[in-house]
DNA sequence: TCATGTATAGAAAGCGCTTGCTGTAACGCT
DNA sequence: AGCGTTACAGCAAGCGCTTTCTATACATGA
């Protein structure tokens, strides 16, 4: 039924060795042998078995790509760069590697599935993006399973998530805690001194190191902060709305609301509107990653960005060993502190 | 070195067959004997060898996602909305497929490219996403490689795409046409009569139906259309900002601007603020596809909502046959007009 | 008791490709 | 002329799994 080398090879009159040769360019093939070959793969129509060739040549063209939230921008830039990077079709020719984007959803299963299912198809190499979950038993099956893939030969690039030492994993960290820690410093010049924090979902690296870096700065300028000031929730709009309202409620007195991420301090912006507050003049609002909305935002949002096609496209030459890995194999990115219109001096109280 | 099925029917001392219907789980196995299979598995950490399998069983359980642009949220919540219905990890078990996304960045060769790598790794279905290129060698390179996909058992459907007759591709359309007269005539309901429209990319589907959209409302309503108002430009903000103030210089005397999607509008909402014009008070201002950052716009956006994530979950359905097909191969989709802040009536001039 | 079924396990033939090794001309050199 | 090279091309042995067909062991009904 479907067209095989062995057609081929009939066809051109050669054996299925030299068009094996001819189509993978590897062995030295005569002119007209080569050419007679490529005429009768295109008059069959034929197309290689990926299957069959990744099993014979022990090889696959497979690269993973692990995401928690594809529909949010900030993992669909850095898969958008990584991808471009593998190659995917349009790399140079020869290369033409499948970028394979898994969608976690945040997923602990999930992300061990997807790691075992790559592992399966005998992935080139895999990048890890994001922050990852801490939970000792998860961590410890991640790192794992990751060491098993780095041993078998495929490469593991991490790109936003911290490192995994001892696991031949890449890293290419972002500076959460840093870039926290400069945000909010910026506040405190401002003059704030009664300051919200949205936080992402627990038990993440990237909320706990955000978080991290916000409480560093209320530390080094001898604020304490209340525990009624921070709020945990989700990494999208809908959570920063509903935690400002939560915020507010708790103490209408703050003057300042740190997001986890942009969406979130979208929420908050739509909800200090909706509660009559305005921004900066009232209540100043700060995000994280300046994803690319953030700018337009109305007041444009003061937010920390992080270079993630950048990250993304070097994680990607890095999976396919077209750069070399940072010393150590860890790097680690800051980000910009980007000051805008959402953050003004304090309202006099 | 690697562990094969080999060594695990050693282990368990049971035949390599028994051990395949084990995993498999495809024919009657004792409990005892699949216990000691399934220890034995597990005791030497066995792993699958996909291409092999996928060989030897003339099946794979890859599933292609095509999109233009991985980091726009349109398509990034179609390819979740997808995703979460072929299974993935975490669909009912058994059912184990992997969802490859695959960016083609609307390049027609990489379209094709990926078409065939998918080709090659025998998928077991494919979701095309998005409009389709208007150029008529693409679209029969594309149709007939569609087909050959279909004949091959490949399930093809497309999300938010024009159909293709005779390839054996589902399609589940995107009444673009009807959403953009809608919310033109909306504008025009309002007592618009000079509107400029930002179009998207040419030779693309999308652009051009939500653009005859846009011109079937006008005639319908007697109004004659100057060719100054209509201006092309790319899919995101930065086109849209651009676009906008061109269009402000054309002919200032507009009182709406209807945007081919969001991002677009939200590009020129910046533009019309930055040249001091309010919005909707000066100029009105409209979308399209209603992205989740749409309402949190300042003015919240007027716009057509389209169902992104139900469209994609049941393209996903679809495609893994867990859904029937609409009649004849194809549906429709319809927006639906979301009316907000942006739009009001026009300025007395 | 013996033919017949039923459940389970194994043997072995591939699936379609890659690649190490083995020819075999044609060539160049002494 | 003789022989080592060089340049191709083919043979055939797998790669690790699935699956058809066959074999065995019991249980069953007449």
């Amino acid at each position: 039924m479907t067209v095989t080398l062995a057609d081929v090879a009939a066809r051109a009159q050669v054996s299925p060795a030299t068009v094996s040769r001819v189509l993978n360019g590897n062995y030295p093939v005569a002119a007209s042998t080569r050419e007679r070959v490529l005429k009768a793969v295109d008059e069959l129509d034929y197309v290689l078995n990926g299957p069959a060739s990744a099993l014979a040549a022990a090889t696959s063209d497979l690269v993973g790509i692990l995401v928690n939230d594809i529909a949010d921008p900030f993992f669909g830039i850095m898969a958008s760069a990584i991808q471009a990077e593998i190659g995917g079709p349009g790399g140079r020719a020869g290369g033409e590697r499948l970028a394979v984007v898994c969608n976690t959803g945040g997923s602990p299963e999930r992300e061990l599935t997807y790691l075992t299912l790559l592992q399966r198809q005998r992935a080139a190499a895999v990048v890890l993006t994001g922050g990852a979950i801490e939970d000792a038993a998860h961590q410890a099956a991640m790192d794992s399973k990751v060491r098993k893939l780095a041993d078998a030969g495929t490469r593991v690039v991490l790109c936003g998530r911290p490192p995994a030492p001892e696991t031949g994993a890449i890293a290419l960290t972002f500076d959460n805690r840093g870039g926290g820690q400069e945000l909010t410093e910026h506040l405190i010049g401002l003059g704030h001194r009664r300051l919200g924090y949205i936080a992402g979902p627990e038990e993440r690296t990237t909320t706990r190191h955000r978080l991290e870096g916000h409480r560093a700065a209320l530390a080094a300028h001898g604020i304490e902060e209340d525990p009624r000031w921070t709020v945990h929730g989700r990494y999208d709009r809908r959570s920063g709305y509903e935690a400002t309202l939560e915020l507010l409620r708790r103490d209408p007195s703050l003057t300042a609301v740190v997001a986890a991420n942009d969406s979130v301090a979208l929420g908050a912006c739509a909800a200090l509107r909706d509660s009559g507050l305005r921004i900066p003049e009232d209540v100043s609002v700060a995000g994280f990653d300046d994803l690319p909305f953030s700018i337009d935002a109305v007041p444009s949002l003061t937010t920390v960005r992080l270079p993630l096609a950048e990250a993304g496209a070097r994680a990607g030459r890095i999976a396919m060993g077209r750069e070399e890995a940072p010393p150590g194999g860890i790097a680690s990115v800051r980000g910009e502190l980007m000051v805008r219109g959402s953050s003004g001096v304090p309202r006099v109280s």
